[in-house]
RNA sequence: CGGGCAGUAGCGCAGUCUGGUAGCGCAUCAGUCUGGGGGACUGGGGGUCGUGGGUUCGAAUCCCGCCUGCCCGACCA
């Protein structure tokens, strides 16, 4: 993308009304517009962003058997009547009426819709396990939204469902699942780390919320030092293997995490004091088993090996999408701007000019993004180099490359690393391989 | 929902107390110079002062209602 073409507003002053580093980078560098309270547009780099995040969930969502369907964000109220949860609800549910006054309500999750869906389509025990995911808008009217994106009434969110056989069964999911969350976190460039928590308004008695550490968080986390020392590259955890995420329930069995609602003064004292860890942490995923709650409150079956019915254990699973772009920043940046981990970057990096007009510079500038036109945003403006050295810290693109007057002559162009702050001269060809498009 | 604050140009703000020509910085447009960390100069454009009512010769300014947004608290992906 040619930023001179982009439609990517970077503000030089800060939005009155942002308070936190991650709203403050995310307006500043382009990536949302606020639309009312807790309600935003996401402009083209901070679509690419969620997109990112969304490709990384649907990809180890559909390596431990997950698939996808999309289901819709306005429901009808008789639905939630059905497992009781319309009246139980409360004033967070955004409830409407359409022209008939029929009561219809925005989506706040879906299990009820899920439940429906799978109860009316399998019938035999031979067609379980299932496990069904989307990834769709949801809205639910928070009493004070704030912080931008972390907590919005409008919000984008993975959410999966799972369909087994028995207690075990379910309970296999629901590690296998959780280890799945953790190598997708993982990916995403952030540390989290799964913490027991209360079931809420889902129900249910099993259940784990995955929080980023970071400075602003909202709770305050204390967990034992195994959680960092966990070597997620080499220790061989593949959700897809049963003994593996048998040992990651032992991990979560013995290694201490609460937030400070769910804290174990007595728990806590039996973790060595040299291995306390605490600080402050984001919640961006919840899991729950819950199940038959809403199997037998809808009324769904199917048949056994003996050809009794029964009701299938369910089990579901979120992850705030749109929350974790703001996570990721509040977890990864500096007085500049934002440093994005390198799968989730709306571009890999940044091709600045800083002198367009000159010939060399222009020929150099235009043989790199031939390279890769999609993923190299290329800072065309006419704009002084200041200019563009400060816009691309604050839109935190993993890599620039700087082409110069100075350096283009020789041949040479000069690369920074975001993250680090290095900065090394490169012969082009050289550069090139550097970042995979030589 | 309770407590606090705010709405004036795209953004950040002053002006409101003490009523009388709507301002500043940045951004933007045109031009000249400049050219490796938000440059300089010249000239220009842009406003229902959130909104409805009231007081007054006269309201951004005083009074009342409403709307919207932000912050602190309890709740959540």
């Amino acid at each position: 993308m040619r930023l001179s073409q982009a439609f990517q507003p970077t503000l030089k002053e800060v939005p009155a009304e942002a308070q936190i580093a991650s709203h403050r980078l995310m307006l500043r560098a382009g990536l949302v517009r606020q639309s009312s309270s807790g309600i935003y547009t996401w402009l083209p780099a901070g679509l690419r962003v969620l997109r990112n995040i969304a490709t990384i969930v649907r990809q180890e969502q559909d390596k431990i058997g997950g698939q996808e369907i999309l289901m819709p964000t306005v429901q009808s109220a008789e639905l939630w009547r059905r497992s009781g949860r319309y009246d139980a609800y409360g004033p967070e549910m955004l409830r409407i009426k359409d022209r008939q006054d029929r009561e219809l309500l925005y989506g706040p999750t879906n299990e009820e819709m899920v439940t429906d869906l799978f109860g009316g389509t399998v019938k035999s025990y031979r067609e379980l396990p299932k496990m069904l995911y989307h990834i769709q808008w949801k809205f639910r009217d928070e009493i004070r939204p704030r912080f931008g994106v972390m907590r919005g009434r409008e919000f984008y969110m993975k959410d999966g469902y799972s369909f087994d056989l028995s207690y075990d069964e379910a309970v296999s999911s629901y590690y296998r699942i959780m280890l799945s969350y953790l190598k997708i976190f993982r990916r995403l460039g952030v540390q989290a780390v799964p913490m027991a928590a209360d079931t809420g308004p889902i129900g249910g008695e099993l259940s784990h919320e995955f929080l980023v550490l970071a400075p602003t968080g909202e709770s305050e986390v204390f967990y034992d030092a195994g959680w960092d020392e966990i070597d997620w590259d080499n220790i061989g955890l593949d959700p897809q293997e049963e003994e593996d995420f048998q040992k990651l329930r032992e991990i979560v069995k013995t290694t201490y995490s609460a937030t400070d609602e769910k804290h174990d003064l007595s728990a806590w004292e039996s973790v060595p004091e040299d291995r306390r860890r605490g600080g402050r942490g984001i919640e961006v995923g919840h899991i729950f088993y819950f199940g038959t709650k809403y199997t037998e409150s809808m009324g769904v079956e199917v048949s056994g090996a003996d050809g009794a019915p029964l009701h299938p254990h369910m089990g579901s699973y979120g992850i705030g999408v749109s929350r974790l772009v703001g996570a990721i920043i509040e977890a990864s940046h500096d007085e500049a701007g934002i440093i994005w981990p390198e799968e989730v970057a709306p571009y890999r990096a940044a091709l600045l000019n800083l002198r367009p007009g000159d010939e060399l510079c222009d020929q150099l500038c235009e043989t790199i993004y031939s390279r890769d036109p999609e993923g190299l945003l290329y800072d065309d403006r006419s704009d002084r180099a200041g200019v563009k050295f400060n816009d691309a810290d604050l839109m935190g693109h993993p890599w620039q490359i700087i082409v110069g007057p100075r350096g283009a002559k020789a041949g040479m162009v000069e690369l920074k690393h975001r993250a680090s702050g290095e900065r090394s001269e490169l012969p082009l060809e050289e550069a090139l391989a550097k970042l995979g498009l030589g």
